[in-house]
DNA sequence: TGATAAAGTAAATGAACAGTTACTTATGGA
DNA sequence: TCCATAAGTAACTGTTCATTTACTTTATCA
């Protein structure tokens, strides 16, 4: 009946939700108390204040991240095969983006509000670029991609292009009048965007339908 | 001394600025008026209500966006050269959006919270987009651009790689250790990203280096 | 079994804040 | 010049909310 782990689980279940929900500010630990079904005392007990927790709900969302890139890692990081690699990543990019939509929020929120020590942190310990940057320098080496790319700035596009189409999908589906956040769209959009970065990087000789 | 519309003025101006770096709820009034140098019964005598204050500022910067638009639209509506327009239509946006970083904040929050009436209300007279639709339509039928192409699908490519590199301009400075806040970054990303989109877009056999 | 510490409750406290009230001062037309 | 009205001020009100306090219940192990 009793149970401090169980307790402090569904603080941060519901501590997620709200603030990814309304912000920081926004936030009522009142609300999260009632979705939790906890006592609010137990937010000062295991937590301390509002803002702690909501350090916890974002070291919690990044630990998720960071899990999937490791094993993404381990995965492709000897892989010879610059296409695959790229897909992969994008493929692992919009799987993680669609399944954390609250993940997506506290981050658009983080690039709102200051970027907190804490995201700094985690930025900097980030796999999924590192295993990409590899990959295109290795195609680039290889022959497999354009020899003159400009690496930062794929980088830059490609992270850019999966993150937000999960950002501005609300947005978008009203200025284009589709329902972005179908499952459907989803699927094309990754398919879109592979096809298109992979015809980007590739050399002209390369180039396949 | 006494003069309503500069203080109107002045208070729409302190409340972009609190807004935008504060959201909705993160605001406050009394910052809002201290800034304005406005006593806080201003606020109520001419806006209403917090909430109308910030209805007043989102119309603003609307209005700054579609007027910018509408300029764009006289001057390339007839233009035949396909590339042209959409390069005039990558640099618009980019000044824009750099000249504006608080609109940049502002839709941000719109996509986060809920997507205000007025917003949606401005999405659906959006210009630019259409002018957008146009130009690679023609260039389609033209055969200056690929003939498959998924016009929706480019024009969400295109107008999120402009937007977002001002909304996590933050975050991926972090995340690739250079400041991509600068002059030059700027420039170059507009560069970088004009070429991609334009040798993504044209026909094989009129690629250039 | 019963004492003690952990887990939980309900109600209070006080600060922050949006919105109001009652009042004062400047301005411009009669 | 004077008065009607618009512009502006300062202090107050009531609420919302994070945080605390004082208290009760449950579990465990000596």
């Amino acid at each position: 009946m009793r149970n401090a782990e169980k307790t402090k689980e569904r603080l941060l279940q519901a501590a997620e939700a709200e603030f990814s929900q309304s912000g920081f500010s926004g936030a009522r630990v009142d609300v999260i108390c009632r979705e939790a079904n906890v006592n609010k005392r137990m937010v000062y007990a295991y937590f301390g204040s509002k803002e702690k927790l909501y350090t916890a709900v974002l070291h919690n969302l990044y630990q998720r991240l960071a899990h999937r890139e490791t094993a993404l890692l381990e995965e492709y990081q000897n892989s010879e095969d610059t296409e695959r690699v790229i897909e992969a990543i994008i493929a692992d990019n919009f799987q993680f983006l669609k399944d954390n939509p609250s993940f997506v929020r506290m981050l658009m929120r983080e690039n709102l509000d200051q970027i907190a020590d804490l995201s700094v942190a985690m930025f900097e310990k980030t796999n999924a670029m590192n295993l990409l940057r590899r990959a295109i320098e290795r195609g680039m080496a290889s022959g497999q991609l354009k020899a003159d790319l400009d690496v930062d700035q794929v980088l830059l596009t490609l992270t850019t292009l999966c993150f937000s189409y999960f950002s501005n999908i609300h947005s978008m589906s009203i200025l284009m009048k589709t329902d972005f956040t179908s499952d459907e769209q989803i699927e094309k959009r990754e398919r879109v965007l592979t096809q298109m970065m992979l015809s980007y990087l590739r050399k002209q000789e390369e180039q396949r339908s």
